[in-house]
DNA sequence: CTTGACAATCTCAACGTTGAGATAACACCA
DNA sequence: TGGTGTTATCTCAACGTTGAGATTGTCAAG
């Protein structure tokens, strides 16, 4: 049995020989971007479920996850999330006029802001995680455990040599 | 060591424990999207050295590699990009609009559109392409390389599993 | 023929992201 | 004190995608 991504080298293959030896790379990297997009689109309707955009939900995670006081500035949102600047700003706007998030200014350093998990937003962060982690596994359903597991060792191993090892953002 | 994903998966242990046992899908889920996040980048910059966005040149690339006479539907094109028609038709206006590609209306089917790739079209795939590969091989550059074959071997069959075993686009 | 179901594409407004630049606060040194 | 560089966030226009619906063509049944 073959996968899209097969055939997608295979006519490659066939269309342009001379790139044979070159298409190693894609075998893992198509397949991480299909899987993306299928992944996506579960998590996008995992969180139009809850009334949030999956950047927000995105957000909220973070948040959430980061312990008390439920708080981190706005860059520490950035690395978090891997968008630009301008990303972050804009969901924190939307989020703040749901009430999901407050924007606290205080502090040593005047120029950073600290994002603040609000009562509301804890609740729609516990009801919609619960929700996207039931979703992952049922989209995982019928795939072996044991397949995953050695699957996503691979990736983490794939990750940290590309320097993907930032610690718990603080 | 450890990566982003392993200290994300041990904030939620500590900061809900209950959850431990459901988060067994975000070890292979959670990397294959930051996984993605860095190929996007990557992707994204290759295109535009070229002068396309990089929907465009999914949309080259899914046309030269499908072989003489380097065209399809654009339906076909929709179900290979793995997006919504809108974004398809909108790509196609772009990209005729530069010249890249043609759309014929002719045949058994007057609802159905045949996208042409011009000769100038071809052109830019080619050196795209080859650069494109070159930019994947340097993204993968001191991963090893049994590790990349093994890894997309399990992404492989996850993704048999999800169904994603579409026949070669004709 | 004509009615109805279906298929392929296009339309369009709302939305989120990007990317470059502006703003403001801090840090360090002369 | 003044100057220079850096850091954190915000601003904003351009852009691509989504998602729902409109349009137009096809096919089978009556």
């Amino acid at each position: 049995m073959s996968d899209v991504v097969d055939a997608i080298i295979s006519q490659w293959v066939k269309e342009r020989p001379e790139v044979q030896e070159d298409l190693w790379p894609v075998e893992l990297l198509a397949r991480v971007q299909r899987l993306a997009r299928v992944i996506d689109k579960t998590a996008r309707a995992t969180a139009a479920a809850h009334g949030v955009e999956h950047g927000e939900f995105d957000v909220l995670t973070t948040l959430q996850r980061s312990g008390p006081p439920y708080t981190l500035t706005a860059g520490s949102l950035l690395k978090a999330s891997m968008v630009t600047s301008g990303a972050i700003t804009n969901r924190i706007d939307k989020m703040e006029a749901k009430g999901l998030v407050e924007r606290v200014r205080e502090g040593d350093d005047r120029r950073s802001v600290k994002i603040c998990l609000t009562e509301y937003g804890h609740e729609v962060t516990r009801a919609a995680f619960a929700d996207h982690l039931a979703n992952y596994a049922q989209l995982l359903d019928g795939v072996d455990r044991d397949l995953v597991e050695k699957t996503a060792e691979g990736l983490r191993q794939v990750l940290e040599t590309l320097g993907d090892t930032a610690t718990t953002v603080e």
